[in-house]
DNA sequence: TTTATTTACGCAATCGTTCCCGACCACTCT
DNA sequence: AGAGTGGTCGGGAACGATTGCGTAAATAAA
């Protein structure tokens, strides 16, 4: 079945003009005569005219939508960045299309290429736990596509990015974990080729190391699907409770594995904070409500969303390919509650 | 900065064939020779040739993409329901725009006019709780736009619908309370406009009816933007505790109003459910987590997702005007613990 | 009155693909 | 030998909107 638009053709046919006179009256050229600019308009809202976008980007060469490649929309750090892509987005008259990764390297390079067979004129990319290989990304890149990194940075590729202060974050988390008293704090991260477990892991260590405490290295898990994936979660987690030297404090390193980790110690009747104290990142706005009310480092993703939709729109909109890029890097919010 | 992309014409003019031949060659046609694809194949490979869908969309009259309309991503049901959508328009070469109306129906109105200016083919919607004039939705459908509800849906509008068993849904938590001996229950509805709310409050209406219990007007309190402000949420609980019978169970109507009781009862120290029991519509997949765990009342999300795509995707490529539709309705899950 | 300038509009090309017509060649069949 | 038949390919017109250029009429300047 076919939704028939009206065009600008059948409004000149009707109005007995050509359809060049009747597109710049539309867009109010100055060239048009103000009898012939009303007449246009009227009958161009009496007939409910709403002007070809896809033309209008093959014609301009642009199509006034950015993409946005995120392992998951259905996960709250990544929705509240989505919001404030879309609300940014949305301001400016872009569309935002949205694929997800699903942590599979393999169906990020699947939604990029279809996303950038010349429909999105720039992207914002969070890039998959899986990804090793950025050849595909860097190509895109060089061949002039913006694109604008958000949490999950690839430093190879040089363009702005946006990151909460990962570092500064989980050294805060780890370091009232130490002043709250634990002795054997342990480290459950993300997959270790991510930016982000990278800083996690030195903000880590450098507080520990700040208070002389070792660094032990069974103190450190991963969880290589950011937690997705619940059995990820609990068989690091038994790893961690099977050393000879038990942690008494676990740092999660995502919002994923923050609550999986929560839910394995309800499931084992681990009590928290009297047998093991949890911390984690997360941003889910239920935190105070949960049992124990937990003790996050929570992200402004919201303006980590709105701060690349603004990066990249200026990219985008710039005139000549730009050299000076920015990283921009929000500071996150250490909330104390119980399970600490 | 422009994305400088490898077309047809290119590729034409290097390997001395016209644009005919060579897009022929590229849709495998039978009049071009084996030898003439070879070349063709292998050297749009080489030079990485992607078919510009823009191009393509101007051409065939279609986008291949869809769009979705909710109130707002950042809701566990909502970011499940598109993950459901994506799911499938993604193994069908769909792209999914999405665009938030929080809850606004003037914002709804303007998302819906940009996305129909013929960059969708089809759309799947979630009406805000403002909306109360479907005509020009009603208008877009009579001139042929494929559209699906989800959840909140409009009668008036013939098309497909995918909605949870919000009658049975309701029926079954109300049913729950009254087992578990409550006597007198509060329903915290959403909006009183929307669909879902009606089937929900007839719902609870039943299960008190068939129980031989008074339906109390004044145990029936609306929250207009469906929990999404808090304070919405806060004014209607105290309003409900103000009654001279208090009640002492709470069914709430969607996920944010669910958590927002539970907020609220928490900051005014309320014990849950000595004082008063909760049972509610969500879908966070945290409410077993919850202090304490929560009784809820989940819809398949993610699968209600799954069928409207596959039903926007059975109209769009359905070659004639559909006149016969079917509102799909999926059963939702009562899950008993500790709030009531 | 003649020339210069403005005003107001139309023609046609363009964006990248697709596809309807032909056209041309090499065969095969009367 | 002439007509018919496939097999391959190119020309060119779409799709809908934008825009440089050309030009007629209207007006101003000389």
């Amino acid at each position: 079945m076919k939704f028939e638009a009206v065009t600008i053709k059948h409004i000149a046919q009707e109005l007995g003009l050509s359809t060049s006179t009747v597109s710049r009256a539309l867009r109010d050229s100055h060239e048009i005569s103000q009898a012939t600019k009303k007449m246009v308009l009227d009958h161009a809202k009496k007939v409910g005219f709403k002007p070809n976008r896809i033309a209008q980007s093959l014609k301009e060469r642009k199509s006034l939508s950015i993409g946005v490649i995120v392992c998951e929309i259905a996960n709250s750090f990544f929705s509240q960045v989505i919001n404030g892509i879309d609300s940014v987005a949305y301001k400016h008259g872009y569309n935002v299309i949205i694929a997800q990764s699903m942590e599979s390297a393999e169906r990020e390079l699947m939604n990029l290429e279809y996303l950038t067979s010349s429909s999105i004129d720039g992207l914002i990319i969070s890039v998959s736990t899986e990804t090793k290989n950025f050849s595909y990304l860097k190509k895109l890149h060089e061949r002039g596509l913006p694109i604008v990194f958000v949490d999950r940075v690839i430093d190879d590729i040089e363009t702005h990015k946006v990151i909460a202060d990962n570092y500064k974050g989980a050294y805060k988390a780890t370091k009232h974990l130490i002043e709250r008293g634990y002795k054997k704090i342990a480290i459950l991260s993300n997959n270790s080729g991510l930016s982000i477990s990278q800083e996690r892991l030195d903000g880590y260590k450098a507080a520990l190391k700040e208070a002389n405490m070792p660094l032990r290295e069974n103190m450190i898990a991963y969880c290589d699907h950011g937690g997705m994936i619940y059995n990820e979660v609990e068989s690091a987690m038994k790893m961690l409770l099977k050393q000879r030297v038990k942690p008494d404090a676990i740092f999660a390193g995502s919002d994923k594995i923050t609550t999986g980790c929560l839910r394995f110690m309800k499931h084992k009747n681990i009590r928290t904070p009297q047998d093991l104290a949890l911390i984690g990142f997360s941003n889910t706005d239920l935190t105070e409500l949960l049992n124990p009310p937990l003790s996050v480092i929570k992200q402004p993703a919201f303006e980590m969303g709105e701060a690349s939709a603004s990066l990249l729109l200026s990219l985008i909109e710039s005139k000549r390919a730009q050299t000076k890029f920015e990283t921009r890097s929000q500071s996150t919010e250490l909330l104390i509650r119980k399970s600490t």
